[in-house]
RNA sequence: GCGCCGUUAGCUCAAUUGGCAGAGCAAGUGACUCUUAAUCACUAGGUUGUAGGUUCGAUUCCUACACGGCGCACCA
């Protein structure tokens, strides 16, 4: 921002320096409200009569000046509601204050509520008291009511600034704020869900000596003191899982994971990860409170009136789809049991790219996402995933090839993934060093070896049904938001 | 990383073939005691993303760069 205060920004510190010259503070303390505006509204009196005084406080989103009268508009979190001055009623003084006021400003005003000859509900001022003078203009558009939807003009469109200046957009968008209200109640129905069977909600360590539980590249910081690198998390997986080692059977975090992967639509490189851990349960189990847990999402986001209808139905038991009959089908023959050139030459077949350079499992997962996954609409599990692609899940019951693994897929887009936890310490050590070979033949998303959560699960683990949900995709997939941007807060972007 | 598109007033957008950079909102002054995209009159507001180049003349054409959007690649 240029230091030079364009003539608006000027304006506005001349009415400051006036007010605060009038002995009145531009900047107060608090304000005693006793109505948000929907409350307000819910006042209105039937006739013409005044109704009831309230004590409103928000910020001035629109202004209409009428000589000896002004009608303006306050806007909080709960709406926005008409507020009527008269000189003759407020007095000289008071309504002179109303001179130094801008759209933006922060006020507080009290006075009854009435229904103007329109049928308005308004509050009709005793008095104003500013609460905060603002200095810059908020690019807020004027609102009119076509046939009962409100169309906005103007506003703030530009995406990088709404993001950017989060704060503006919140500010001038009501259903931006909507959006973010949406998605807190989702992390709380979420919680209330899982605290209700009993789980605790713990807190595992971002900064990681090793990083594991996914595959991905990792943020790397350094410990001065300590001299030691190290890595921001991946997954909270392994950790919680030394928590179910250790007894706590019932475990869940909701915190951020970071990967170094470049940013698009459904990717910034912090962000929010649900996972959740129970004893003595497998996957099957976790399916069902997967769709229980989703079920409770969609009905808390749809408690947000902009919201909700764009929520979709959901009407669990999702399907179960088997990954390999899956990809078999779409691709008329068994992929498991081509040979090695067989599955490449279909792979390129169906444009999978840079094939030569692929693993073997990297080309049936490459394979599954081109013609399974991306074509998924309606919630979906996927079920029994090959062993190689899942160095963390249970082999399946009789066939060892596969794991006990489930990805649950809507829209074309991964929305869990869970298994039956591996608590077999030889074979998770076996599987780990294959991981590390994978690494040294150049992979960088191979994990190593983690002999301290080997160790952990030599004590014993028990058997454990473990679910991984991201939670900005899920609130896109409730909110039907096309770009993870916009259901983060701040999300990662470059320097102004 | 690659391709395409974009960047003009605080906000939303114009600007003909390369010929004086414009409008609406917001702002200022004035009028107006039930308006609601209030209305009316007047006023002010610009280093056209940055740096170069071509040209008598560049918002416009060319090059590079910055930032962004979309697509691709990457990313269970």
């Amino acid at each position: 921002m240029s230091d030079d205060l364009n003539f608006v920004e000027r304006a506005r510190r001349e009415k400051l320096a006036a007010i605060e010259a009038q002995g009145v503070t531009p900047f107060a303390y608090s304000f005693e409200r006793t109505h948000t505006a929907a409350e307000a509204l819910a006042l209105a009196p039937a006739g013409s009569d005044e109704g009831a005084s309230v004590r409103v406080a928000g910020r001035l989103v629109a202004w209409r000046g009428h000589g000896k009268t002004i009608f303006a508009h306050l806007a909080d979190l709960s709406g926005r509601i008409q507020l009527y001055f008269r000189r003759d009623h407020m007095g000289e003084a008071a309504f002179a204050l109303l001179e130094q006021l801008d759209i933006g400003d922060l006020v507080g005003v009290a006075g009854p509520v009435f229904r103007t000859r329109t049928g308005e509900i308004t509050v009709k001022a005793d008095e104003v008291t500013l609460l905060a003078k603002s200095l810059r203009p908020l690019p807020l558009g004027k609102e009119e009511v076509v046939d009962g939807q409100t169309v906005r003009h103007g506003a703030l469109e530009d995406s990088e600034q709404r993001s950017r200046q989060r704060y503006a957009d919140l500010a001038v968008h009501p259903e931006a704020r909507a959006l973010f209200v949406a998605r807190s109640r989702l992390v709380s129905a979420i919680r209330t869900y899982l605290d209700g069977l009993g789980y605790l909600e713990v807190e595992t360590p971002v900064l990681q000596p090793l990083y594991g539980g996914a595959a991905a590249k990792p943020f790397t910081t350094t410990h001065n003191a300590l001299d030691m690198q190290l890595y921001l998390r991946i997954a909270d997986e392994l950790y919680l899982k030394r928590l179910i080692v250790g007894g706590m059977e019932r475990v869940y975090e909701i915190g951020h994971d970071f990967r170094n992967e470049g940013i698009d639509r459904t990717h910034n490189p912090e962000f929010t990860m649900l996972e959740f851990y129970e004893a003595y349960a497998d996957y099957t189990t976790m399916m069902s409170r997967v769709e229980a847990l989703l079920l409770r999402a969609a009905e808390a986001v749809r408690s947000v009136p902009e919201v909700a209808p764009r929520v979709p139905e959901l009407k669990p038991p999702f399907p179960r789809i088997s990954w390999a009959d899956s990809l078999n089908r779409a691709l008329g023959a068994d992929a498991m049991a081509m040979g090695d050139a067989e599955l490449r030459e279909a792979a390129r077949r169906i444009g999978v790219e840079r094939v030569e350079s692929l693993s073997r499992p990297k080309v049936l997962d490459e394979m599954f996402q081109a013609l399974v996954e991306s074509k998924i609409d309606s919630p979906t599990f996927v079920i029994d995933y090959p062993v190689e692609l899942s160095p963390l899940a249970k082999p399946k019951r009789g066939n060892p090839a596969m794991t006990e693994r489930f990805e649950l897929f809507a829209r074309g887009k991964e929305l869990a993934n869970a298994f039956s936890e591996l608590n077999d310490p030889i074979d998770q050590r076996a599987r780990f060093e294959a991981q590390a070979r994978l690494r040294a033949a150049g992979d960088e998303e191979a994990s190593g070896v983690d002999e301290d959560y080997l160790r952990a699960m030599e004590y014993g683990m028990p058997p454990t049904g473990g679910v991984g949900i991201g939670i900005d995709r899920l609130v896109m997939y409730l909110t039907e938001t096309a770009n993870i941007r916009d259901v983060i807060l701040f999300p990662t972007l470059r320097p102004e």
